[in-house]
DNA sequence: TTAAACATAGACCGATTGGTCAAAGAAAAG
DNA sequence: CTTTTCTTTGACCAATCGGTCTATGTTTAA
């Protein structure tokens, strides 16, 4: 861990009291004091350099944007570099590489877009009222011309479908949309907004495939017709359910 | 178009008659007889070659496998060439580059997937029937561990978001998805099978919105319960609606 | 058989890929 | 100041990218 250990010259040349002792004697001096030389070695520095030059989570969240725009494979690291403003290095030293840089920008998208939907459909008062409001804002969103769709869609359409640890992160991420959607459901029906023959489960997994499906189709479209009519149908099954 | 006239030897030797005339009595035969040499340059060969040692359409599904499965950006010539089975010279007369390839592929998808999906919904007996066959038949494909989505969400999902030659080609496809849903959809409302106030437009966007967010949380899950659930609740809005 | 027109395999191209490394600079403790 | 530790820049790497092209058949009309 420390350059004086891995220098070699130091080794033989250091010790002036070793001079004319055989090799037994030095290891025989390094295993009495092995542990001390670990915990040496993993000292705090005595110095510390300047600190890092940009915000990790700024710069963590232009790398999300880039993905986002053009998809994983699609994205180069040129371009990461460009757009997050760092130079190599230092992106490779603060994220790792690119896989799990994208996966780092994944984690942001779930805390926030994916927070923000719980947020939504959390809050109190009607909560058939708040999958109408959440629904509306989706539809406003992906009817947009520049609209991306949703991260955590686009990466499922690229994930390698042998790559089982990224479906696995995805899956999970997902996971969270349905539950804020059962979560307002569940007290949907509870104080009589929904039938009580209402399978509140399948119903907040309908929603979530919804929305995915609606984020795609929107990334796509070139009129918010398309985005519309999805939700003005969507929010239709709530009437009669 | 033929290289016996791009020799040049060929254009001043080839005709005695014309030794010790000028620069403009070449002119003056070539204007008069430029449509013939179009014409000619145009005719069909005298020989030809040997016949392609493949076959384009089974080829070509080859390559549809490999975008479905990996995405357009993640897929490198070399796998191209080998699932093909084609050198790449072939591959390039055959289908111009990597691009073209892809959309041709596209075609060939939407005209046998999206085709079964109309021939399906548009059996003859009761349209709602036909949908809830359609869809319990999604379901089944999306449940299968080894299932891809479907190759124009993939792609919608993977499409650059300033391609706008890609998207409309997209856009597209999914409108014959929504269409024979449509017309399904507006059958059944002709005969009474569903309600005279339904948006049948509407309500077929919807389900071309559901039959893409399906595929796209296929891809990821690793039980059917998901798929289940969201057939089983989009089943259950025909019901009162 | 000859020669034109095709198809094939595979070498080859510059550009770009994700990733590494050495040299230089900056901050802070001694 | 010096020294140590950290960051940054940018050169560099092998591998691969999409795409081209030459050399070598192979087929068929003349």
């Amino acid at each position: 861990y420390s350059p004086k250990l891995a220098a070699g010259s130091g080794v033989s040349g250091g010790f002036a009291v070793a001079e004319g002792r055989g090799q037994e004697f030095f290891l025989a001096v390094l295993n009495k004091n092995i542990d001390r030389l670990i915990y040496v070695c993993h000292m705090p520095s005595m110095t510390r350099g300047p600190d890092k030059q940009f915000d990790p989570d700024a710069v963590l969240e232009k790398a999300m944007q880039v993905f986002w725009a053009k998809g994983y494979a699609a994205t180069g690291l040129a371009e990461l570099q460009t757009r997050m403003g760092i130079g190599r290095k230092s992106l490779y030293d603060t994220f790792g590489n690119k896989r799990q840089l994208f996966i780092k920008a994944l984690q942001l998208y779930s805390d926030s877009v994916v927070g923000q939907i719980s947020v939504e459909l959390d809050k109190k008062g009607s909560p058939l009222g708040n999958v109408r409001r959440l629904m509306r804002s989706l539809e406003e969103d992906h009817s947009l011309p520049e609209s991306m769709g949703c991260l955590l869609g686009v990466s499922m359409a690229q994930c390698r479908s042998d790559d089982g640890e990224m479906a696995g992160i995805l899956r999970h991420h997902i996971q969270r949309i349905e539950e804020a959607f059962y979560r307002a459901f569940k007290r949907a029906r509870d104080i009589g907004e929904l039938n009580r023959s209402t399978n509140t489960r399948d119903l907040a997994r309908l929603f979530m495939g919804i929305a995915q499906g609606l984020a795609l189709v929107g990334r796509v479209q070139d009129a918010p017709s398309v985005p519309r009519s999805i939700v003005n149908a969507a929010l239709a099954i709530l009437k009669s359910a």
